[in-house]
DNA sequence: GGCGTGTTGTTATATCATAACAATATCAAG
DNA sequence: CTTGATATTGTTATGATATAACAACACGCC
């Protein structure tokens, strides 16, 4: 099965298998369940590989028997993200497998405004032109979400 | 009547007025409606100066008999977002008064996690960092969306 | 007047998210 | 191996955010 990554075909049950495989690690080395239930939501984005909303993935763990109310996938989908398995997209208030796990994190967005396939790009860890600003105002930056709208090249090249 | 903005005292007054005129003139000139409700809904935000959810909007509309019903205030809101006079914080699912109205926009918003206080900051328009990085990828950013959470120089006082 | 367009009013419902508490599993210490 | 502490899952209920759909009204223009 071949899909988009990076809005370029890429072999896309290795992506699933390495994403899962470094998920197995962290957590071994770390003192985190994987549980059967987050190891699946997990998988679940990763065949996706677009973002998909709680409740999309939560059909998907009530046809398999893995939960059927909106907290299981809630809080899955929490402990993915926490621990930088996944990350949610404020914007399309979805979620998205993280394309880069382990990985020192600055990530931004970039979001098919046609499709709302997600590109999960990486920034310089010292955005410049941020950091200046909120150095200025006295504002002390823990974490930034940077989502950009606009159109990938499939959807481009079907206009 | 004094408050913070970019976390710094001003004269908050002032600051509402010059909203109000600015968007009067642009709309004067631009062949848009500034109609009562949402000419209100702007004085609403410029005074409060940190983002508002709808939903309080619109208690503040039913309290003065404009309006009742959540598409009064999502309306509005989506007018004042649209011409430019406001903005929406994803994170917070909340919106807030532009503090640079007119200006051309590339706003980061600087979000306080201890009062979820905003101030709204701005790059320079080629974020090269983004672009760069949309670039490789072919696709093409239309909008960016930069939210920074953190702590905001009061919250970090009173700690 | 009659029409087109934009705005507002209203009802209903869709969508996203969490509180609260009970039940169960896991695992280390005694 | 049992006891207790902690983490996870199951379940019910509800809260919070947002929009669809259509009716009513306002206003300018021909």
């Amino acid at each position: 099965m071949m899909k988009t990554k990076g809005f370029a075909f890429h072999d896309h049950s290795a992506c699933k298998t390495e994403g899962v495989s470094q998920a197995v690690d962290f957590c071994a080395q770390n003192g985190l369940q994987l549980t059967p239930q987050r190891r699946r939501v997990l998988e679940i984005l990763l065949e996706k590989h677009s973002a998909m909303g709680a409740y999309e993935v939560l059909d998907i763990l009530r046809e398999e028997g893995l939960g059927s109310q909106p907290p299981i996938a809630y809080r899955a989908l929490d402990f993915l993200v926490s621990n930088g398995f996944a990350h949610k997209i404020e914007r399309l208030n979805a979620f998205v497998a993280c394309a880069h796990p382990g990985a020192n994190h600055a990530p931004a967005f970039l979001i098919c405004r046609v499709c709302d396939s997600v590109a999960e790009a990486h920034l310089e860890p010292d955005d410049s032109t941020l950091n200046t600003a909120a150095q200025k105002a006295g504002f002390t930056v823990e974490r930034a979400v940077v989502e950009a709208i606009g159109i990938c090249p499939n959807c481009e090249a079907s206009a």
